[in-house]
DNA sequence: GTCGATGTGGCACTGAGTGTCAATGGGGCA
DNA sequence: TGCCCCATTGACACTCAGTGCCACATCGAC
């Protein structure tokens, strides 16, 4: 159990790490799975074994990202109304995926350039969505199973969508103007 | 070129008519493009030469739509502020997708049930986004090649996430509320 | 040491999408 | 009418993503 779980983490990492710099150098659309499984020392089928698509290379953790925000919303005080703890959640939650900003840059305009990607990433925000909105009909007093009643879809989908504006906006000032900002901006030109 | 444009058009419509049928019949997943084009009495290679993914066969006038609504949105009077005539350029284009409601009701649980079509669908989106956002930076006053300034951006995304939201609410009701009800219902829940 | 569970590679397959090429057939022109 | 240009078409081969299947190796437990 412990060798077992050890040495698939550490393929999976050798994968991520071996697709995400040939990604980088050559790019996404450029790069095929039997180049990766090659770089990787694995077959092609074992690839897919780790990783459903070519695309969760890319985006993997970021279905995790949900949970957090979501945590991070239900720590938010009862007192905070549901726009205010959605946005508050977000800001605590605005750790990058990778380790430098530089290299968060590089992936976040590969992202938005690559339409497969573009798209698999708008997936994962969908499930985000799905995860914070019972929290906040929760927050709302909603009934849970009224299907008529779209606040707090409407809340979480335009919360997150002010991200996404906001990472855009990010990715094409090449990064020179903080996330936080545009992110707080977005927010300010919905609600002033 | 008439007799060819008119050809063209007849096969198209054929094309769309027949896959339209055998998508909601058996399901968009599990019909293959050789089924389209054997139905349609065409090669595999010309369906290609009409569309360019099976996708755009659902999906395909719906980049148009964002033509439209921009026009609806250039419509509304200067007096309007931005979040209002974006509001009432959703309104002007409430025309639906399909004939009857019955069979719109269809698509849009086949387009929210399909992965890939629902990734498609959020990408035209984008598109609209990028159609409306021009106008609104305009009647914010916006330096247009301030990438920093989100404002526009937001407002479009926001609005465009209403109707989404609005959308999937309905076909998670059976059309039983009317779509511009739930609409309305999301944009009053943002800036109520 | 044997057994079951799990990971792995190899192989064949489906299905989307693309490039190429030869054949067909309409439209314009002498 | 005959000829040439051009758009369309079907057929074939190809790449690439993703899946199912099977045989084999390996780890842990008994």
């Amino acid at each position: 159990m412990s060798l077992w779980s050890r040495t698939r983490n550490a393929v999976y990492g050798e994968i991520t790490r071996t697709a995400m710099e040939l990604f980088l150098e050559r790019g996404f659309e450029a790069t095929t799975i039997d180049d990766i499984a090659a770089a990787a020392g694995i077959s092609r089928r074992s690839f897919f074994r780790y990783f459903g698509t070519k695309e969760d290379v890319v985006l993997g953790d970021l279905a995790a990202r949900g949970e957090l925000i979501r945590d991070a919303l239900q720590a938010r005080p009862e007192s905070e109304d549901a726009w205010t703890a959605l946005v508050s959640a977000m800001h605590a939650v605005k750790a990058g995926l990778a380790e430098t900003d530089a290299e968060m840059l590089k992936i976040f305009k590969m992202v938005h350039e690559t339409p497969s990607l573009r798209a698999r990433s708008i997936e994962k925000h969908l499930q985000w969505q799905a995860a914070l909105t019972p929290e906040v009909r929760r927050r709302l007093g909603a009934d849970p199973a009224d299907p008529a009643d779209v606040r707090a879809e409407a809340l979480v989908a335009t919360v997150l969508t002010c991200l996404d504006v906001a990472s855009e906006a990010w990715a094409r000032c090449d990064g020179a103007v903080p996330l936080e900002g545009l992110f707080d901006g977005a927010v300010a030109a919905i609600r002033g």
